[in-house]
DNA sequence: TTAACGTTCACACACATGTTTGAATCCTGG
DNA sequence: CCAGGATTCAAACATGTGTGTGAACGTTAA
């Protein structure tokens, strides 16, 4: 979107984001700081103070909570509350290494503080595997985000019944969640393995060891290896 | 990237392009279609391969790999194979609605078919909420895939040691699978709510459910809702 | 050989972008 | 009231974009 587009738009005059901000990319940081640099506050408050109140109590559905409360709050402002979450995944999603920057250098100490968190909950979890799942799990979400049609995806949450907030927030922790904190394969899937392929005894076991203890060396989905093996699947 | 940067670096003449392609979406088009439409013919016919000879005993892993193979197939092509990937992943998260409109008509098909295959394994799960979480699951994946370092991103999913095409794809669908399988909480997450809240029993009984019981009625992240009862969390 | 056609190439066109300029206007402190 | 700095505004500038043009070139079939 041109400077020429936003101006028009906001009934302001062109020269007036140079002479006012100095470019183009100036404007931007100022609208993004605004209420982004709020947000990330808000974000370490919140960590910091549940942290404090019960420090042992925490699993990673909460801390989850403690990044999309501040993002619902402001989401709510009477100004351009809606508007500026467009913009948040709008942004999130962009690839121009001005953007990019902006977000890594503001986003750097919040993000090792909840990584740190995040860990915390999750003590058996490899620390490469948890970046790897929450980098993996916050793609899906900005990913979602920065899709053009908001309402729609609010309505596809709340599956047609009326929704408050916090049951809103509550789906998307459940969407998200389960990409830190399911193991590595479920237990229908073994089930079904096992009948199909008639897994001897110590295969069967090795699959359900990988279900029953994600912290155990490698992690495959299995079934996909089994399938291979057989020559059902090829590569 | 322009039209001039291209032809710079592939030693053409600018204007060759609009003479041979007609326009620069045209060029675009073409490039896409060459790989992407025998992408998605293999990923048609692998689909259907599975179906008639295994119809009963497929789970959602197995489907993953039939979206999965025909793509590290084309990946491993000797020419512009690593290079592809990429532009798809860029191209997954373009913007433009030349783009968007590109990939919705060349995926409507193969999206519709793999829709159903996945319903079919989870025959418990809600059409809408299986379309959420599809959605979900493939903004990771293009998410991911989007992402600058590819190699970067084998050698985190590899953790560190050897890996063949196989473990890595299972790795791959063992990160996205839970995104559609897991149920809306962790048995250990009802563990720790039941302890720290002192949940009564019918509460408990009810999270329970929502956890072994995944397509009971509107599913919410247990522990969530109750700490914003408690006045834990607030919004 | 030559006429015809497909192709290449340098150049120009039309347009959109962020930024700068310089005059006009507004506002405020003395 | 009014001088002087802050602000607004229209116009121009420099640059980069996709596309069009017409001449030059190469190949081929009569």
């Amino acid at each position: 979107m041109s400077l020429r587009q936003i101006t028009t738009k906001a009934n302001a005059n062109l020269a007036a984001v140079n002479y006012h901000f100095g470019s183009k990319e100036a404007l931007m940081h100022e609208l993004l700081s605004q209420r982004l640099d709020r947000l990330n506050l808000e974000r370490l408050n919140l960590l910091s103070n549940c942290e404090k109140q019960w420090p042992e109590n925490m699993d990673a559905t909460a801390v989850f909570a403690m990044l999309f409360i501040p993002a619902f709050r402001i989401s709510h402002e009477s100004v351009g509350g809606k508007s500026f979450m467009r913009v948040l995944g709008r942004v999130y999603s962009d690839r121009s290494p001005f953007i990019r920057n902006y977000l890594q250098e503001h986003y750097r100490p919040i993000f090792g503080r909840f990584f740190e968190a995040f860990s915390r909950t999750l003590p058996d979890l490899p620390r490469n595997e948890l970046g790897l799942r929450l980098h993996f799990g916050l793609k899906a979400l900005s990913g979602i985000l920065a899709g053009e049609d908001m309402q729609k995806l609010i309505d596809d949450l709340s599956m047609g019944e009326a929704i408050n907030d916090g049951e809103l927030m509550a789906r998307l922790i459940s969407l998200i969640s389960p990409i830190l904190t399911a193991p590595f394969g479920s237990p229908e899937q073994i089930g079904i393995i096992e009948e199909v392929l008639q897994l001897d005894n110590a295969t069967a076991e090795a699959a359900r060891k990988a279900v029953t203890e994600p912290d155990s060396g490698t992690h495959t989905a299995p079934g996909v290896l089994e399938w291979l093996k057989e020559g059902r699947l090829a590569l």
